[in-house]
RNA sequence: CGCGGGGUGGAGCAGUCUGGUAGCUCGUCGGGCUCAUAACCCGAAGGUCAUAGGUUCGAAUCCUAUCCCCGCAACCA
């Protein structure tokens, strides 16, 4: 029975831009795991939409200015700008070794980001949603240190060293946010899905924005490393004001200008974030957009934590695992998969060498490599590692039927953002390469000389690994490189449109198997 | 009664929105195959889905209460 080829229903969007974003890094100190957790999800994304037609621009860059990045700087006797200078380059080595397909790296510290950031302060300030007033602190004079009253300790001392800290009031300008609390509160009512996933909504809303929104200060006057307000020079910018306005300041627009770029791909169409940074990119974010007169980003995506030794990985926690030792051991591509295979998306998941080697021996060596190796194996051993098409091909209608059924089912996960549970199913299509060798029986077909049975098997079998290595790609690509050189597949499913109209059908060429290289050489416990 | 998340066979998780034979990976035990990276495949054991009530013909899933774990200033993925 012919089942209907669902394949076809897919279309592709060649017209459509799509912006996505990660969040700008804080480069006070090298970037770990956990960084590269939400950079690697972005690429994925970003590479699956590409391969589905769309006109991508992916923005990644890192956040340079505030008094950490001062502090830090200063301990190590140099100048702010040449100490991010520095991280910066790591950064960029970091991505490029992970295979990180940005299209823009954007800093902070950008002149073009500068000016306009100082332009839309100006122009906040004029249409009075930014006002100056008094912003009421604790000030510790050994720390020479400001805190709000919650960051007070439980004694109402200096939370850095516990002694005794004065009220002050100082000069400070403030956005406005309270203005804005009903129109976010509509527009959060409006668009259930503008968060996701669904808890962090509720949470934003229950914390935050139905017990009030204040107008928050954004101004800084206790050091000096950040971006100078033009009318008023004792002042800076608050950092988050500066590194959310970056999403806009990219494309070219300070406030007024509307530049191509600008038209093309805003609002955004995705800005991933970890679940901390959500309260300013679902409040503060939208609010200033509001004051701005512009459309605000499509979805906001909140993922999780990587998880190590029961605590998030983070830099002051001082659990932070260093990524390109990893890389240098396992791979990018092993990292790439181990993290998002084991981190469900949107939530937290755990971290540690031995998952990871677990990851890498029974998914990539026993099921993926493996798969691979048997297959160009008996092609080797049976055929002298090529096939050509000079037989009748029929194609197992049950292996055919599963690959679509699988490509129609990652489609719609990746569509849903849901990278992890779509990386699941690859495997799904993996194992039941495994098991379908299993029943043919293939070194079986070969002692009775059954040919071209064989010979169909085995091409379904290679389709199946070709539509394994497409699927892969975004999450592996050196190992999808790997595999479709590996048989000698001609370059022919960029996109989802070429291999609609590939997979399954007669080879001209045949098909050739140039080495059995280990893709995964499995690593034997210590 | 601050807010949110979580508690599912030995381990880690999915399933909960849209009630209807409890699923995946690893581990354990038994068997099979030989194309392959001692990989692969099949079968079995093991769960009163935190606890107690309720709604329902039927609850891991909906409602109520209780217990336990995690996170919740700023910088931060």
């Amino acid at each position: 029975m012919y089942e209907k080829n669902k394949f076809e229903r897919i279309i592709l969007e060649p017209e459509k831009f799509f912006y996505l974003t990660t969040p700008i890094y804080y480069p006070s100190k090298n970037l770990h795991v956990g960084h590269c957790y939400s950079t690697i999800s972005a690429d994925v994304i970003a590479r699956y939409k590409r391969m589905m037609g769309y006109k991508v621009k992916f923005l990644t860059g890192t956040d340079e200015h505030g008094q950490k990045i001062e502090s830090s700087a200063f301990e190590n006797n140099t100048d702010p700008k040449k100490y991010v200078d520095k991280i910066v380059k790591n950064i960029k080595t970091l991505w490029n070794r992970l295979n990180i397909s940005y299209d823009v790296f954007m800093r902070t510290t950008d002149e073009n980001h500068v000016k306009s950031v100082q332009k839309i302060f100006e122009i906040l300030y004029k249409k009075d949603d930014i006002y100056k007033s008094k912003y009421k602190g604790f000030y510790c004079t050994p720390c020479e240190s400001f805190f709000t009253k919650t960051q007070l300790n439980s004694d109402k001392k200096c939370p850095d060293c516990g002694r005794d800290v004065f009220e002050i009031e100082e000069e400070a300008y403030f956005f406005r946010l309270s203005k804005y609390e009903n129109d976010i509160k509509s527009f959060f009512a409006k668009n259930k899905n503008f968060l996701e996933p669904e808890s962090r909504l509720n949470e934003m809303i229950n914390n935050f924005i139905n017990i009030g929104l204040e107008d928050i200060c954004v101004s800084r006057s206790s050091f000096t490393w950040g971006i100078n307000i033009t009318f008023d020079k004792k002042h800076l910018v608050y950092v988050w004001l500066d590194a959310l306005l970056n999403y806009i300041t990219v494309l070219g627009f300070d406030g007024e200008k509307f530049s191509k770029e600008f038209e093309n791909f805003w609002p955004a169409d995705l800005h991933i974030v970890g679940k901390e940074i959500v309260r300013f990119h679902t409040i503060i974010w939208p609010a200033v957009l509001m004051a701005l007169n512009i459309e605000l980003p499509k979805k906001v995506f909140a993922h999780g934590w990587v998880i190590i030794g029961g605590n998030k990985m983070s830099k002051s926690v001082g659990n932070v695992i260093e990524p390109n030792a990893l890389i240098d051991v396992y791979s990018a591509d092993v990292l790439r998969y181990f993290l998002i295979r084991e981190i469900n998306f949107g939530q937290d998941g755990n971290f540690s060498e031995e998952i990871l080697v677990n990851r890498f021996n029974f998914d990539l060596a026993n099921d993926l490599g493996n798969l691979v190796s048997r297959v160009s194996g008996m092609i080797k051993k049976y055929f002298n590692g090529f096939i050509n098409n000079n037989f009748e091909y029929k194609n197992n209608l049950n292996i055919k039927n599963f690959c679509f059924e699988i490509i129609n089912n990652y489609i719609d996960l990746m569509n849903n953002y849901k990278i992890s549970n779509a990386l699941s199913e690859i495997f799904k299509l993996i194992s039941f390469c495994n098991k379908f060798i299993e029943n043919i029986k293939p070194w079986i077909l070969f002692k009775e000389n059954e040919f071209d049975i064989l010979k169909s098997f085995l091409i379904d079998m290679c389709e199946s690994i070709k539509v394994i290595s497409f699927l892969i790609r975004p999450f592996m690509p050196d190992t999808s490189n790997k595999i479709l050189n590996n048989f000698d597949f001609e370059n022919d499913i960029v996109n989802f449109d070429s291999a609609k109209n590939s997979l399954f059908k007669k080879l001209d060429s045949g098909i050739k198997v140039n080495n059995c290289e280990v893709l995964f050489k499995r690593i034997e416990s210590k």
